[in-house]
DNA sequence: GAGTGGTCTAGACCACCCT
DNA sequence: GGGTGGTCTAGACCACTCT
């Protein structure tokens, strides 16, 4: 067994692979929707066996890196608009149908980030930001207005035509090659401050959900954060405990 | 090979001895906090091999109905109070710190279902319940309000002397050997009525979160309906999206 | 030292998909 | 028909725990 740079005394083979798979999605190697080498290709370029690799690539399809497809080989997966909705939009109305919303009154910016925006993007001091706002609609219905803070450094020329399309994370990782993964949202109750309550067409102080996401990739610094005031007239949000 | 009793032309053996695991995990023959045989006792006795067993445990233990300790043994999750508030309680203070709530005010009653705990609950119209009411606080500070149903024919006793632990999910499993398995949350704002905001020291018409639970055991039934009303002052509830 | 789970290998057969 | 992932087996060695 040639064992191609493996160290057999540090972590077990299968994570040592998994996090050399890892690399190659993040650096592009193996792109969005592309298909992996086969588990045999694989297992013969790392010099360890098929099984090995499978455990490897198991973990990856479990944290939704990957997708098997009987037949026809492992894919890198592909974050399309409608996948994005399905994992990080949480709204459903009374009939427990998907709620997808479209966007208005959109406005970008590119300013330096003040105190708070640099302490939730842990940037330094200073650094340069992409600020988003928008009201998002229900078919008709207004129902959340949102206010998003991005890395200007992370995301070099988003918005420059001061548009910005309405599902953010398929950009991210198309353009970006930055894959979301995770997202940690705290939810608050908040009465409508009389700008949000003429945004959402209500009474200023009307009970609102006051949402407050920062949005993880690979990587440990936060790549978004995003607070959403929620109206939510006949949708609620849906929070899965397991 | 024997394969006692295993069809090979059915669900792959790995799903049927998982199947069959958790059948004795609910029936309790393996009891909360109990040793299951080891891995090549259990592929002897259902006839086939043990890695095909670890192939089941592992989705059994993926899935928290068991635990694995090296050189011990693999257990049947044994939930405790912390743990069921680990879980199924996703309040923090802004510093991050989880919120351990007491209780006050708590107020068992046993009677008909209404309407909707019969839809919710989906009991036959005409069953017996146990209503559960209660003020939940952090530190001294009032901060949910929560009513909560039970079908009465699945907990024979509960609240017979009129009152309830603090934690109920652990009694579930210790007592009537139901494992909570998932809750479904659904989470809206709302505004104080005058009575819920006597409980919680507010004006009426204060901004509140409104979450609508459903809990779950390995059936398909419900368990428990419980609305909870929050005021929050200080702490978040904490949804993470993966 | 005996017993447990954790990792790794090598090889078999199957179901599915493409050309 | 040839290649892919899906399941299953059998056996090896290691790390950990208990007595």
């Amino acid at each position: 067994m040639k064992n191609n740079g493996f160290d057999r005394n540090a972590a077990p083979l299968y994570v040592q692979a998994r996090t050399l798979i890892l690399e190659r999605i993040e650096a592009g190697t193996y792109g969005p929707g592309k298909v992996l080498p086969s588990e045999f290709a694989l297992a013969d370029e790392l010099g360890i066996s098929q099984g090995t690799v499978r455990k490897a690539l198991d973990t990856l399809v479990a944290d939704r890196f990957l997708v098997r497809r009987q037949g026809r080989g492992t894919f890198v997966a592909d974050h399309t608009p409608a996948d994005v909705l399905f994992r990080f939009f949480k709204f459903y109305t009374r009939d427990g149908e998907r709620v997808l919303p479209s966007s208005r009154d959109t406005r970008v910016r590119h300013r330096i980030a003040n105190a708070s925006e640099c302490a939730r993007l842990q940037l330094e001091c200073g650094s340069r930001i992409i600020s988003i706002t928008r009201t998002r609609l229900h078919g008709r219905t207004p129902v959340i207005r949102e206010k998003i803070a991005l890395p200007a450094e992370t995301f070099p020329g988003l918005g420059a035509n001061g548009t910005v399309p309405n599902t953010l994370y398929d950009l991210f990782q198309h353009q970006y090659g930055i894959t979301v993964t995770h997202a940690s949202e705290r939810i608050e109750p908040a009465a409508a401050s009389a700008r949000d309550a003429a945004h959402l067409g209500l009474a200023a102080g009307s009970p609102l959900l006051r949402i407050d996401r920062l949005t993880f990739g690979l990587g440990k610094q936060p790549i978004e954060w995003r607070v959403s005031l929620c109206h939510l007239k006949g949708v609620y949000y849906l929070s899965e405990l397991r």
